[in-house]
DNA sequence: GAAGATTGTTGTTGACGACAACAATTGTCC
DNA sequence: GGACAATTGTTGTCGTCAACAACAATCTTC
């Protein structure tokens, strides 16, 4: 992020079609770095790539590693129940669900009071899976602290509490 | 958000597949609430949420107001430095500026230094669009205030404020 | 039992990030 | 000065994700 913005240079007119070259850091946003949706965006990619690099090996990206703790933490809740307590579109989280049932980390089981409805479950090897997951995230968590430091991770965590 | 968690019903289960009512919150994600990259992607949903719908009138998504802000502040950019400066990637800011340059906000102006690239500016008005859309991203802040409250607002702008 | 709501599913659309390839042009190096 | 590498804008593909709409099967409600 920092390494990528030192060494570009491009050009910058004077009039109308004329440039000259300047670094990408001279460039002002100064009307941007007023808005949180702006900070909020930048800061949130940084993250998920980081998320992502660190979860590369077992190959689980945010979202599955979010369903899969919910489920962990719940299991029998119904795909409704999931769906809307982590906000993601029932249509959605059918696709989830299908790939990791394919990987052997969860199961549909249907339900005996309501046959529309399936019980969300976790295998066993989606329990173990789940315990190496716990660990690479808070892996990825002290990557967060590193960067924007531990005092104001605690912070962020606080602000945006109620939107978990 | 605080609304339609409030009165959703669904099922637990006892054993397998069983399963009894329960309220959204009830359902734990304590796991997660650790984690600040899934604040952060709630939260960040929210904000664009609310961004688009203030800006809905005008029809203008966050990536284009930080386009036009960008180029308005530094007329004469190429299209990688806005990239760049952005981290957009240049491939997704040759769609954008193609809308907006049908939608006369902003023009491509060939550079007569490097005749690879071009020079961006603002229209007349694009100019003058782009202070109503400041007028209404402005609002937009203010509903971040009344959410988050305005000290918090102002703490995460300041812990974020590398990433912009 | 009929009418309406809910659950899981399938499909479509559009915004977006990541890559790869390409022509035109510029920069570099011998 | 001329070959070779790098850059710029463009086009295209692929996968992720949010937002809808429609549908069959199944509850709920009256």
């Amino acid at each position: 992020m920092t390494a990528s913005a030192a060494q570009t240079s491009l050009r910058k007119l004077a009039g109308n079609g004329a440039a000259r070259r300047i670094d990408t850091d001279e460039i002002g946003v100064d009307a941007l770095v007023g808005h949180a949706g702006y900070a909020v965006r930048r800061f949130q990619i940084w993250i998920f790539q980081d998320f992502i690099r660190t979860l590369g090996d077992v190959d689980i990206r945010p979202t599955q590693y979010s369903v899969l703790t919910v489920i962990g933490a719940n299991p029998g809740l119904s795909q409704m129940a999931v769906a809307k307590r982590l906000g993601i579109e029932r249509a959605r989280l059918v696709h989830l669900l299908d790939s990791l049932e394919q990987r052997r980390l969860v199961k549909r089981i249907k339900s005996k009071t309501d046959r529309r409805s399936h019980a969300l479950h976790l295998t066993g090897q989606g329990e173990t899976a789940l315990a190496k997951f716990k660990r690479l995230a808070a892996e990825h968590e002290r990557h967060v602290e590193a960067r924007i430091g531990k005092a104001n991770r605690e912070r962020l965590l606080q602000i945006l509490a109620d939107f978990t």
